[in-house]
DNA sequence: CAACATTAGATAGCTATACTATCCAACGCA
DNA sequence: TGCGTTGGATAGTATAGCTATCTAATGTTG
C-alpha cells in the first residue's frame, strides 16, 4: 500500500509515519521507483503497537523504541526480557541501587524474590515510599491484599506462554505487560464505580 | 519554615516551589516582611503529593492541578468526584461519546454498571481497542479473570472509608485511586518475575 | 554596624518532546 | 501535458516544566 493508505487505515498522519521512519521506529516502505514506496500489513500493525503505546499507554517515544527493539530483537533469557521491558514503563526509576528497604520488606512479607536489579524492585520501592509521603496506607495488611490478587492473575496470565515459540513469548510478555495493565486499572475504577453506585450487590 | 528549608526539607528547588506557588497549585507562604514568609507542615504535605503524583505517578501538572482542586474543595457527591479523580488519570481519553461498544459488552459480560458517563468506561474502551490493535487476546475470559481480581480488590478498598469523614473519605479515594495503582502494577511485574524465576512455588 | 547572604516576587530564558510544515525533484496518472 | 502525489531532507512550531536573573528589601553575622 501508499503511504497514503498506511496513513488513513492507522489514523496516523503521513508527516508522523515519516517521522516514525525517520526516527527508525518504523522501517522503511520498500522503494519501488525514486518516489514510490510499498508499505505492507507488518507496517501497519507496527504503527498500531506505536499508536497503543503512545496514545492509551502514554509512554515516550524513547520507552515505545525501547519496547519495540525488545520485540524485534529478543537478547537473553525471558527473565531479563522482561526486566527491561518493566524498566520502559512507568514509574520510571534511576540507576538502580543495591537496597530498597520499603520494597524488600513488602516482598519478604509476600514471600517474592527480592532481586534489586529487577526494576519492579526499585518502582515498588518508589510507590510505595509516594504512598506513605502522601500519607496513605501501607500496611502489610494492605500489601497482601494486593499481592494476593495481583498473584493470582500474573499466574493465569503466565499460563499460555506454555504453548508459544520463545519469539511469540517474548512479543506477549512485553505488551501484554503494558497493555493489559490499563485494562485492570479500568476495571478496578469500575468496580469502585459500581459499588458505590450499587452497593447492594 | 523558611522556603529555603521547605526545599531541602521536600526535595524540590526553591525555583520550583516558587514556580508551583506562581501556578497556584501551592499557597503562598505566610508573609512576614517583605522578604519573608513562613511556610508550615501543611506546605510540606502539599509539596510531598504534588511530587509523588508528577515523579512517580507521572502525571502532568494540569492533572495534579485538577487533583488537588478535588481534595480542596470536593463538590458533589462521592461518584462525581471519584469520575473527576479518574479522569485526571490516564489512559486519557477526549470528551465522552455515548456509545462505548467494547466497554460495554465487557461491562456487561462483568455485571458492572455502565455509565457512558463515568470516565473510567471510555478507558476501558480505549484499553480494549489497543489490545486489540497491538494483537492481544481481550476475550470474555480473560476479562473475568481481571473482573474478579478488581472485584475483590476494590471491594477491600472502600471498606475503611465507612468510618471516615466526607473530606477525609475524599482525600482517600482522590489520592488512592491514583497511587495504589502503581503499587499494584509493582506488584503484579514482581509476581511474573517470581513466578519465572522460581516457578516451583 | 557594615558586609554579605537570603528572600519575595516578577520576568525572561531554556531544554526536551513530539510532532508539522515546507521544499524539491522525481514520478504517476488522466 | 499538466496536475497532484511521493520520498526524503530540513526547518519550524507548540507545549510542558522548569531554571535563571533581577530588584529591592531585609536578615544575620562577625
Amino acid at each position: 500500500m501508499k503511504i497514503s493508505e498506511l496513513s488513513e487505515r492507522s489514523g496516523v498522519p503521513v508527516a508522523t509515519v515519516k517521522f516514525y521512519i525517520r526516527e527508525g521506529m518504523l522501517p522503511r516502505g520498500e522503494a519501488v521507483s525514486a518516489t514510490r514506496a510499498e508499505y505492507d500489513d507488518d507496517h501497519l500493525a507496527r504503527l498500531r503497537v506505536i499508536a497503543a503505546l503512545t496514545d492509551v499507554r502514554g509512554l515516550p517515544l524513547a520507552r515505545v523504541r525501547d519496547i519495540l527493539a525488545l520485540i524485534d530483537a529478543p537478547a537473553g533469557d525471558p527473565v531479563e526480557i522482561l526486566g527491561r521491558a518493566v524498566g520502559a514503563l512507568p514509574p520510571y526509576v534511576g540507576g538502580t541501587r543495591d537496597n530498597y528497604p520499603l520494597a524488600r520488606a513488602a516482598i519478604a512479607h509476600l514471600g517474592l524474590t527480592y532481586d534489586p536489579g529487577f526494576t519492579a524492585v526499585a518502582q515498588l520501592d518508589e510507590a510505595l515510599r509516594a504512598l506513605e509521603a502522601a500519607g496513605l496506607d501501607a500496611s502489610p495488611a494492605v500489601l497482601r491484599r494486593y499481592g494476593e490478587a495481583m498473584r493470582q492473575v500474573a499466574a493465569e496470565e503466565l499460563a499460555p506462554m506454555a504453548g508459544m515459540r520463545l519469539d511469540e513469548a517474548v512479543t506477549y510478555a512485553v505488551l501484554g505487560t503494558a497493555l493489559y495493565e490499563p485494562v485492570m486499572l479500568a476495571l478496578r475504577r469500575l468496580a469502585h464505580h459500581h459499588l458505590l453506585v450499587d452497593p447492594a450487590v
